[in-house]
RNA sequence: GGUGCCAUCGCCAAGUGGUAAGGCCGCAGCCUGCAAAGCUGCUAUCCCCAGUUCAAAUCUGGGUGGCACCUCCA
């Protein structure tokens, strides 16, 4: 398996320390908002990223994190008069249930905030002992960037001299400007966690650290982790801030790998809180099936930045609609389940990099043989078991072509709907049988008018929402 | 301003030194009562200029045009 690490900026053969096994944590959401399509495009490489390494044979431990404190969940609480933990569980419940439906497997471990302080005191503890952070008159707490002589290197930034001075005059008592904060004390009566620091709430990036040191890491070992995943945005300043933590509190790195997905923007536009153009998922799964979203953002290699416009998911569709109706055109039959070719070279473009272009093209081409075989040699046992095979690996290892293909072609229809297409659909029928051609097609044009295709086979008239 | 990324057919998008995958759209054909679906066939020399090389979309230099991070953000 090869993957691209975004710190050395090639793309290297992976190899865990521990052999057969993978550590991976990945940064999760800060629950005070619903997700948008940008959380769950990173749900699902990471998601894919599990899955691969699982097909490859690794045993996958993958935490991914709920960030359940922080300034703008406590806005909230204030703004609308509710508990904390009320407005972090319903956050949290919908980002597990709106995950689900794009098909995202839950993580290993999912540790919150508000569950690993205990962690993020050893750590900040630590850093205090060995000098690598300090403590200021209003009993905040820093970390000295200037302590540690790696600082910057992950993200490969240069220090701005000028910008250095600017900041630190207007923030008097941090020591450089690029210092932030384990711990910022709390004076007012505001939500504060009681520490032997004082009154106060940890700083973010420690979060990360400390539930990696808790749940992930293991003596010994130079890395306190195989993968370190992210969005594009989190290099700098979150996993730089991380990272240094990690390397100055304990005797190991953080990640021996690094991997970042790139950016969601929406019809060419970035995706931005300020900017308020956010698209929420919530809102894209009323209109669109959630696998068909599943398909589309994972349909461009993750590192590539992500234009998404309902042109590009419809074409997207109906790369995923073929997938189905392969499937419904061997729907029920039993198979026995044998490894292929195609299977091989499936998950050898995938553990390049998850390599998704090059694996779509080998499905398409799959598709077509399988199509044409069925076509020409309808009755080809051996193509029946290898084809059925090929579809399940599929659903295993991309989370494509899951659902029943006949409800899949059904999205967003409703009941009622449903019967009246059937009724029209057996009146149709008859007409066609007592060759009344004319009554048959205006009826499939009243039915094209619920926006349903009708397709004619030996087994019968089956239709598919457009 | 600093740092970095990118530029491949109408659209989406792989390929990163050996002579351009795949999908969508379009056109033609097969199949069909007609369709739909499916199948077959057809459609690019890779932003520009210069260089390295037997050989470059792929490497180097310059240019042009996008974008990201530098502030909370997946």
């Amino acid at each position: 398996m090869y993957i691209y690490d975004s710190v050395q900026k090639t793309k290297r053969e992976f190899i865990p320390q521990e052999s057969g096994k993978v550590s991976l944590y990945v940064c999760g959401p800060t629950v005070y908002d619903d997700a948008h399509l940008g959380h769950a495009k990173s749900a699902l490489v990471f998601d894919l990223l599990s899955r691969v390494l699982k097909a490859n044979g690794y045993e996958v431990v993958y935490a991914r994190n709920i960030t359940d404190i922080d300034d703008k969940i406590i806005k909230k609480a204030q703004e609308s008069g509710k508990e904390i933990k009320e407005i972090t569980d319903f956050y949290t419940n919908a980002f597990h249930e709106e995950m689900g439906k794009l098909g995202v497997i839950r993580p290993t471990i999912e540790p919150k905030a508000t569950e690993s302080l205990e962690a993020m005191f050893a750590l900040i503890q630590k850093l205090l002992d060995n000098k690598h952070a300090y403590k200021t008159s209003q009993g905040d707490i820093y970390f000295d960037t200037s302590s540690d002589s790696q600082y910057l290197k992950l993200s490969h930034r240069i220090q701005d001299e000028n910008e250095k001075k600017q900041r630190v005059e207007s923030s008097l008592e941090k020591k450089n400007s690029a210092d932030f904060a384990l711990w910022k004390s709390v004076k007012d009566g505001s939500i504060s966690f009681e520490s032997s620091f004082g009154k106060g709430r940890p700083g973010w990036h420690l979060e990360c650290s400390a539930m990696i040191e808790k749940h992930l890491a293991k003596p010994n070992q130079k890395f306190a982790v195989d993968i370190h995943g992210g969005g594009a945005d989190l290099l700098f300043p979150h996993h730089e801030n991380e990272a240094a933590q990690t390397r100055c509190a304990t005797n190991h790195a953080l990640a021996a790998y690094w991997m970042h997905n790139g950016f969601v923007n929406i019809e060419g536009e970035k995706m931005s809180k300020s900017i308020g153009n956010s698209f929420f998922l919530k809102d894209a799964l009323k209109i669109y099936d959630g696998e068909v979203l599943r398909f589309y953002l994972l349909s461009t290699h993750y590192r590539s930045n992500f234009n998404f416009n309902e042109e590009d998911l419809l074409s997207s569709k109906k790369r995923l609609d073929k997938i189905y109706r392969l499937k419904k055109r061997l729907f029920g039959l039993s198979f026995e389940n044998v490894k292929t070719s195609f299977q091989n070279a499936l998950l050898e473009t995938l553990s390049d990099d998850l390599n998704i272009s090059a694996s779509l093209a080998l499905i398409d081409e799959m598709i077509s043989h399988a199509n044409e075989t069925l076509d020409t040699a309808g009755k080809h046992k051996e193509l029946k078991h290898d084809t059925l095979s090929n579809l399940a690996y599929i659903e295993e290892i991309l989370g494509f072509g899951v659902k029943n293909p006949y409800k899949y072609f059904q999205f967003g229809v409703d009941e009622e709907t449903k019967r009246k297409i059937d009724m029209l659909i057996k009146q149709r029928d008859e007409a066609k049988k007592a060759k009344d051609f004319a009554s048959s097609d205006a009826l499939r044009n009243d039915i094209l008018a619920y926006g349903v295709n009708l397709m004619d086979t030996p087994q019968g008239t089956f239709w598919e929402k457009i």
